[in-house]
DNA sequence: CCAAAAGTGTTTATGATACACCCATGA
DNA sequence: TCATGGGTGTATCATAAACACTTTTGG
């Protein structure tokens, strides 16, 4: 480390060949921040979960799950250390989302941050681990007034979402193993933030054919009760294989 | 800068607040690396713009238009102010990318590189000017082996490409200001690597009511003469406004 | 028997694809 | 007059969108 870059400069020293390239350059923080979706699927509402910070600066006010790169380290496993660090959330496949570099976004240090992104499914993941960490999950609609630019990183991360949404059938991150159409399409809806027709959106899931319809039924939510689906996770790589797009 | 650390690294010291937020982090450099497209209307053909690096390391071999950002700069002006200095090339919007940051992607020093991405009118630009750089453009079936993981890049860059182009008219970006069909077809056809059908093709563009056909004909590819076409801006952004989306 | 949510089909409109021949011109 | 690239139209198919009534059952 230390050693590492006093022997490259001894080098460029002697031939100059590193001369102008690597030395003199201007090293910065490089921040990573995780932006992670959930839905309650009694609720109905997506969520986004934040921590409240119990250090300076901005003591007290909600953030994004963020911290440092390590020099050691990839860029990816820092954002996976961090948000294990912050929330206790395992095993979870983040998405880079971008990178945000106005020059005075942290207003102490200069700090690139990049933005990770992830859906999980929180019925999956013990909440009670979430709590412990002074994490909280919120309604996507009562988001409060984050730190820095990290509203800014909200908006680009549901963006994304809805586009990722649009073209792959992501509701099965968000779900829990067995959900109801009506559950699926009010995800959507959250998504998109706008109705859809209940007959034309279950023939298009339908017609994607990545769904087990089984023989249970939920009756929490009516007397008829609704039948529960589950995600052919099989059949959906045959046909990402195969080229298909889930266009929804 | 300095001072301004040495202040709040003493007042971490003074009340604790910042201790274990800000100090001790590493600090890397930040690289921005430039993808640059443009297309020769005449061969009709995507090209990429490489330069050849004169310093080590790697010296010799072909490489993305790459520098390191300045404490004191944000991230794009960083990619701006580079492109400038080793093309020539000014005024140009830079998208960004994606951020590489593996552990070893750079081996002399760690450095997460940001990439920036951008189309160019070749002809609106002057060729001579890059070549007074050393740079080149490279026919797109044509790219040298490029040091680091800058092959991964173009290829990231190359499918992000593709995105563009089915959701956004992007050709006008490309071409001259005045073009023929046949060669706003050929540019997609390069860019989505297949032959498209001339009937079908003439149809969707012009169903997206963007461009203006010219009286003038271009004589140079057949004694018929093939018509110019012009991209009309005022018509693109008053679509875009009212939410058309140009599917192509 | 009624309230509340579940479940189900048809019609229409729009866009995508496939496909082949005539036109204009310079040499 | 002919070789070359330019230019045009129709039929079919697939998907998207609009739209309302019946079913089930616990209370």
């Amino acid at each position: 480390m230390c050693l590492n870059r006093y022997l490259i400069t001894r080098r460029m020293v002697t031939n100059g060949d590193f001369m102008g390239t690597y030395i003199n350059k201007d090293k910065v923080l490089v921040a990573v921040d995780c932006i992670i979706f959930g839905f309650d699927p009694q609720r109905e509402v997506l969520q986004l979960l934040l921590i409240k910070r119990d250090f300076k600066p901005k003591k007290g006010r909600w953030s994004l799950m963020g911290g440092f790169m390590k020099k050691h380290e990839d860029l990816r496993e820092a954002a996976v250390r961090v948000l294990t660090e912050l929330t206790g959330l395992d095993n979870i496949y983040l998405e880079q989302l971008k990178t945000f570099g106005k020059i005075d976004r942290d207003p102490v240090e200069r700090t690139v941050s990049v933005a990770y992104s992830a859906l999980i499914n929180t019925t999956e993941h013990d909440s009670g681990l979430i709590n412990q960490y002074s994490a909280r999950w919120f309604d996507i609609s009562e988001v409060p007034d984050l730190i820095f630019d990290h509203d800014f990183m909200v908006k680009t991360a549901i963006k994304r979402l809805q586009y990722r949404a649009s073209v792959q059938p992501i509701g099965f991150e968000l779900l829990p193993e067995k959900f109801t159409m009506r559950q699926l399409q009010k995800l959507y809806e959250e998504i998109f933030n706008q109705k859809l027709d209940k007959r034309n959106f279950i023939k298009k899931i339908n017609s994607l054919k990545v769904l087990e319809k089984l023989k249970e039924k939920d009756m929490t939510s009516s007397r008829k009760g609704s039948f529960l689906y589950r995600f052919n996770h099989q059949k959906y790589q045959e046909k990402l294989k195969a080229g298909f797009v889930f266009k929804v």
